[in-house]
DNA sequence: AAAAAAC
């Protein structure tokens, strides 16, 4: 299957050609016919599926017919969030290049002035956030009677953020005789009812089920202490023990936790940038662009960033949190392992993490390797030595931490051997042993027995330090053989 | 337990 079978006019394949483009992605190849021959499409599918070109590039088609009037726009693309608008105007200028297309995007954080402006001369393709799309429409600037094909981005994300009403206001001001489509990664009932609503006889395009996540991605489970200071050194050492590192992102579930975040890694000299919505939309943007022109290593988001924003090449996703909701664990991670690249995603587990860690494990239908007890240790400054070494003869403050073990596995790689390490020999032969034996088991595949198998010997011995938190102890939700559904 | 999106 080539670009070139599927109907796409001449400058639209020329501008794909020039981007280095020949063969479609699956949802590409499946939803651009019918898109071209003016059906509805119920897209059933993640981004970085390709989701993106599979509507610009038929719209761009479509369009070469006809012009824009003024205060008219012929086509709405609707967004979640201010970044995935700006990455689907970028789409449109890359590959509308050849075409003389006005594009404007409709986003909040800026001035009305120029969006205002643009409206008035008229566009072809209006891209839009729905707050502030529904602003410009209450000021009687905007007139939507004149869109031809209406596209609805990440329902399912629309669905999370409150967007609903808004989509259902703006569908019913747009011609009913206008073309849909509609992109979604999940089917909830209220989704489901929307595409019931607003879409005429849709050919239904699906990729990828939503739950599954890539094979590219190795995914671990670190503990650490559940206080705020301990998990920013932990998540330190974790990024300074990566072999293959080249960036990261850094998700945490609070938007005050990422600027904390933020701020901890900058003073202890990481480059290092931030993003979540409180910041105004230069700082985010501008983020954004030093974070994907490498620039910058490391991003810490919110889940803001979690969904669809298009960064290849992300070698790392860390979650300082784990997330509440198991579906944004998956969104997270997707943002490495892309397009066949490699990728890693570990995440900072504390006693407080169980329930969602479960519903994670549940979610994607098996169980994530276990990596072990990340101790905050080895800064190298020597204060942080000797607070560790302090703690070896006893206890933390009486804060949880269990007795060191396969922590040591991978700090042993990237700093000199101490006495005090060689206590770790032993675990971190176990350590390599349990990485060794390979991938998971996918979804539907029979639990795996080694799992009930190897957990007594990580068990601690009992003369040991009571365990609080997730340290060589194995919580019992873990031994469970996982429910799938 | 949160984040996101309009001023």
């Amino acid at each position: 299957m080539n670009f070139s079978d599927l109907g796409l006019s001449e400058k639209v394949l020329e501008a794909v050609t020039a981007s280095g483009y020949t063969q479609p992605t699956p949802i590409q190849a499946e939803a651009i016919p019918h898109a071209l021959a003016r059906r509805d499409v119920l897209g059933i599918a993640q981004t970085g599926t390709g989701k993106t070109a599979a509507f610009t590039l038929p719209m761009l088609t479509l369009l070469e017919q006809g012009r824009a009037r003024a205060r008219m726009p012929r086509t709405l693309i609707l967004e979640p969030t201010r970044e995935l608008a700006a990455q689907v105007e970028e789409s449109f200028t890359k590959y509308g290049a050849n075409q003389r297309l006005n594009v404007a995007l409709l986003i909040g954080g800026v001035s009305f002035g120029d969006q205002d402006a643009k409206i008035t001369r008229g566009v072809d393709v209006l891209i839009a956030t729905p707050g502030r799309l529904l602003d410009h429409f209450e000021r009687g600037k905007l007139l939507l009677t004149g869109i031809e094909i209406l596209v609805i981005d990440e329902a399912d994300r629309m669905l999370d953020m409150g967007f609903i009403p808004d989509i259902e206001r703006i569908c019913r001001m747009v011609p009913f005789t206008r073309q849909t489509l509609f992109f979604s990664a999940t089917m909830p009932p209220e989704i489901q009812r929307l595409t019931e609503t607003f879409l005429h006889n849709p050919a239904k395009v699906e990729v990828a089920r939503q739950a599954s996540t890539a094979t590219t991605i190795t995914q671990r489970l670190v503990g650490a202490g559940a206080e705020p200071h301990e998990k920013r050194e932990a998540l330190r050492n974790l990024i300074r023990q990566q072999p293959e590192f080249k960036n990261a992102i850094i998700f945490c579930n609070r938007k005050r936790d990422v600027q904390t975040v933020y701020r901890s890694l900058q003073r202890h000299g990481f480059n290092v940038a931030a993003l979540h919505g409180d910041l105004d939309q230069r700082a985010r943007m501008a983020a954004l662009d030093s974070f994907r022109n490498g620039s910058t290593q490391l991003l810490v988001a919110s889940d803001v960033a979690a969904r669809g924003l298009d960064i290849p090449d992300v070698s790392h996703v860390f979650n300082y949190d784990v997330p509440h909701h198991a579906e944004d664990y998956v969104h997270r991670i997707g943002r490495t392992g892309r397009a066949g690249k490699k990728g890693v995603a570990i995440t900072v587990v504390t006693s407080d993490d169980k329930k969602s860690l479960a519903a994670i494990e549940q979610m994607i239908g098996a169980s994530i390797e276990w990596q072990g007890e990340l101790p905050p240790q080895g800064e190298g400054d020597g204060e942080r030595r000797r607070r560790a070494g302090g703690r070896r003869g006893g206890r933390d403050g009486g804060r949880g931490r269990s007795h060191d073990g396969q922590a040591e596995t991978r700090r042993s790689e990237t700093e000199s051997p101490s006495p005090a390490r060689a206590a770790g020999s032993r675990d971190r032969q176990q350590s390599h042993e349990r990485r060794d034996r390979g991938p998971r088991p996918a979804a539907g595949e029979a639990p795996r027995p080694e799992r009930q198998a190897r957990a007594p010997q990580r068990r601690p011995e009992p003369e040991e330090p009571p365990v609080i938190g997730l340290g060589d102890h194995v919580p019992s939700f873990l031994l469970r053989s996982v429910k799938r559904t």
